[in-house]
DNA sequence: ATAGGGTTAG
């Protein structure tokens, strides 16, 4: 639209001018304008004036001299003519502070006064950048001016003291002063959301209600944040019927936070029904539905609305975007995780920021490391999550020492790690099997970077020693933690016995994770396990029977696999799928062609050989077949998927609930260290 | 001419 036909001729008269100032493109074209402006003073009405000064103020290279020298010129402008210009620049997205402490600057030099609408503008200008200290200073001004008891000011103040989580400030002006009205209670309770402080904020609607205070759509949007923020479901229905007994206008912002407070409390059925229900839906609408499902374990659900949004014509934003990459790093769905960064790039969206943390995340969990790598180097600003998303990754693909690499690198770019960075690098060296190294950074945790470890670190040390053999120093890593042992630590060191075969120290863990979780099956499993490695099939069947006896429960191990698109469920044993049939004789036949016996294999059916046979029936001999396993995969399965990489020459990419396996030619990536 | 609201990762 670099022309438009309506535009005017340079020959327009002077007295259309303020339809001009909305094309003005250019700083030699505004100069023209200007001119014409300064020769007529009726020209110089304070929303012209404005448009001048914003244009000034707000073009990529301000023109803040030249903007001051017109208000110059002018004779007596006018306190309206500033608070224009200032209510034009609180509606930027962009850092004018300084910008607009200037004109504030000039202002009071021509003696004119602020009134109660210039420090509500100056206050959002200053809120949108989160300038606390020239927020403060402003409410010095106000306060002099005697202006600061005003409702519109002292919200205004307020607001932008909750922006920067100054929860002290905003309650102190709250108490100061008698006159409250709505928007003071809401910026109350969210400047409590804001900082966390999601408890305190409910009690501040509380003591709301308890004044019989009515609240609006608004107030409901707030309060129901604090509740999401709790997971408090309770709270959030009889807030649902207040909403409806108060006959509340179900706006969409009010729709979309009950949204969200359903879907963040647990009870999804009831987000996805109200969603459904929504007479009018936005793009936060389907986002916060989308994230819901994601954030309940429905990735299937999440990309089929996100789908259906791309149906109905709505156009994703980077919100949007994250949640449909998110499921598809969930479910292994790699081919559709890659129509997502087609897309990205189609519509020129920035591969950067969360969406390109997304996208790290998406490649590495969808077993391309190397497209996570790619999207890694392009990406401009790395932050924390960017790093820790890719040493996690590298660590998943059991490439260690490439983690540790990219951590020294981290702290040479100057980006501080946190705790989750420390998982990854932990586990990037238990799975490599550098237990020094390891050591080492769990020790630098503290000492250098002053993270306190948690029971995960803890457990990577304890998981680390374990694989190494070193089960004595597992030990005494587990009675020197500050905290209480939890089912994983004791699993970890249990699956290390097994591994090792140490049936006398397996018995004391067995009990000790029992202890922590009697109804799982894992204690039971790993002992069996044991038992029957070292010769003693009684005992093994022994522990068998006490699963069943005690009802213990199973989690049922569940492998997904993509093709042409499609995700694929397999649960061990069902026979749901419409192939089943094939499927079923193709995993008798790996069965057959290795020798073992049916009867003896009780993993014949887990559900990795059921996705596997389906791949092998129903994909392209070319492409790698890429599994998702809910669970760690057993021992058996892994030979067996080695075993048939070489037999039918394919690839096969497992990621299981701890690492990825690329089976290749009867090798394995993990070379047996898992 | 003025204030308070919903969705984002490892």
């Amino acid at each position: 639209m670099a022309f438009s036909p309506s535009a005017p001729s340079p020959s327009t008269p002077p007295l259309q001018l303020p339809h001009r100032l909305d094309t003005i493109r250019s700083m030699d074209e505004l100069k023209q304008i200007q001119a014409a402006v300064l020769k007529t003073p009726s020209l110089q009405s304070p929303p012209v004036l404005a448009k001048i000064l914003s244009f000034c103020a707000l073009s990529s290279s301000p023109h803040i001299a030249h903007a001051r020298s017109l208000l110059a010129h002018i004779d007596n402008p006018s306190l309206l003519m500033y608070n224009t210009v200032f209510h034009s620049l609180s509606r930027s997205n962009r850092s004018l502070v300084s910008i607009s402490i200037m004109f504030y600057e000039d202002m009071l030099e021509k003696d004119l006064r602020p009134d109660s609408f210039t420090f509500p503008y100056l206050l959002k200008l200053f809120a949108n950048s989160q300038a606390l200290q020239a927020g403060e200073a402003l409410h010095a001004h106000a306060i002099k001016m005697g202006l600061d008891a005003n409702v519109y000011v002292r919200n205004n103040l307020m607001s932008l003291y909750a922006v920067c989580g100054e929860v002290r400030s905003i309650q102190k002006l709250f108490d100061g002063f008698p006159e409250k009205d709505l928007v003071s209670w809401t910026t109350l309770i969210s400047g409590y959301t804001k900082a966390g402080l999601a408890k305190k904020a409910v009690k501040v609607f509380e003591e709301m209600m308890s004044e019989n205070l009515r609240a609006d759509g608004v107030t409901m949007v707030a309060v129901l944040s604090a509740c999401a923020e709790l997971g408090d479901l309770e709270l959030g229905r009889n807030l649902h019927r207040y909403i409806g007994a108060r006959q509340i206008d179900m706006d969409v912002f009010v729709g979309n936070a009950l949204v969200d407070m359903y879907s963040k409390c647990g009870d999804v059925d009831s987000a996805y029904q109200l969603f459904n229900e929504m007479p009018v839906r936005n793009v936060v609408s389907w986002n916060s539905i989308i994230s819901g499902l994601v954030n309940n374990k429905e990735f299937k659900q999440a990309l089929e609305l996100f789908r259906q949004m791309q149906r109905q014509g709505i156009e994703p934003d980077p919100f949007t975007l994250v949640g449909a990459l998110n499921s598809c790093a969930s479910l292994g769905a790699l081919e559709l995780g890659q129509w997502v960064h087609a897309y990205i790039n189609r519509n020129g969206i920035e591969a950067d920021g969360i969406t390109g943390n997304a996208l790290v995340d998406m490649y590495s969990k969808c077993g391309r490391i190397d497209r996570a790598k790619e999207v890694f180097g392009g990406m401009a600003h790395k932050d924390v999550y960017t790093y820790t998303s890719m040493i996690v990754g590298l660590a998943m693909h059991g490439r260690g020492e490439e983690a540790l690499e990219l951590f020294a690198a981290m702290s040479s770019a100057g980006v501080k790690p946190n705790e989750v960075t420390f998982v990854g690098v932990l586990s990037a060296c238990s799975h490599a099997g550098l237990v020094d190294v390891g050591l080492r950074h769990f020790e630098s945790m503290s000492a250098v970077y002053g993270l306190v470890p948690q029971i995960e670190h803890y457990g990577c040390v304890v998981d680390m020693f374990g694989r190494a053999g070193r089960l004595d120093k597992a030990q005494d890593l587990i009675s020197s933690m500050p905290m209480e042992p939890d089912a994983f630590i004791w699993g970890s060191l249990l699956g290390a016995c097994r591994n090792h075969g140490d049936v006398a120290l397996g018995e004391t863990v067995a009990k000790l994770l029992l202890d922590v979780e009697p109804q799982e099956e894992g204690a039971y499993v790993l002992m069996s396990n044991l038992y029957t490695a070292g010769n003693r099939r009684s005992d093994g069947l022994r522990m068998r029977k006490a699963m069943r006896a005690n009802k213990v429960r199973k989690t049922p191990g569940c492998s997904l696999i993509e093709i042409d698109g499609v995700i694929h469920e397999f649960r061990k044993g069902e026979e749901l799928h419409p192939q089943a049939k094939e499927v079923y004789a193709m995993v008798d036949e790996f069965a057959h062609r290795l020798n073992i016996d049916s009867s003896q294999d009780e993993a014949r059916h887990h559900s990795e050989r059921l996705a596997m046979a389906f791949g092998l029936i129903g994909s392209r001999p070319d492409t790698p077949l890429r599994i998702v396993k809910n669970l760690r995969v057993c021992h058996d399965c892994h030979s067996v998927i080695k075993y048939v990489s070489r037999l039918y020459n394919r690839e096969i990419v497992l990621r299981d609930r701890y690492r990825f396996h690329r089976f290749k030619n009867g090798w394995c990536s993990c070379n047996e260290f898992w």
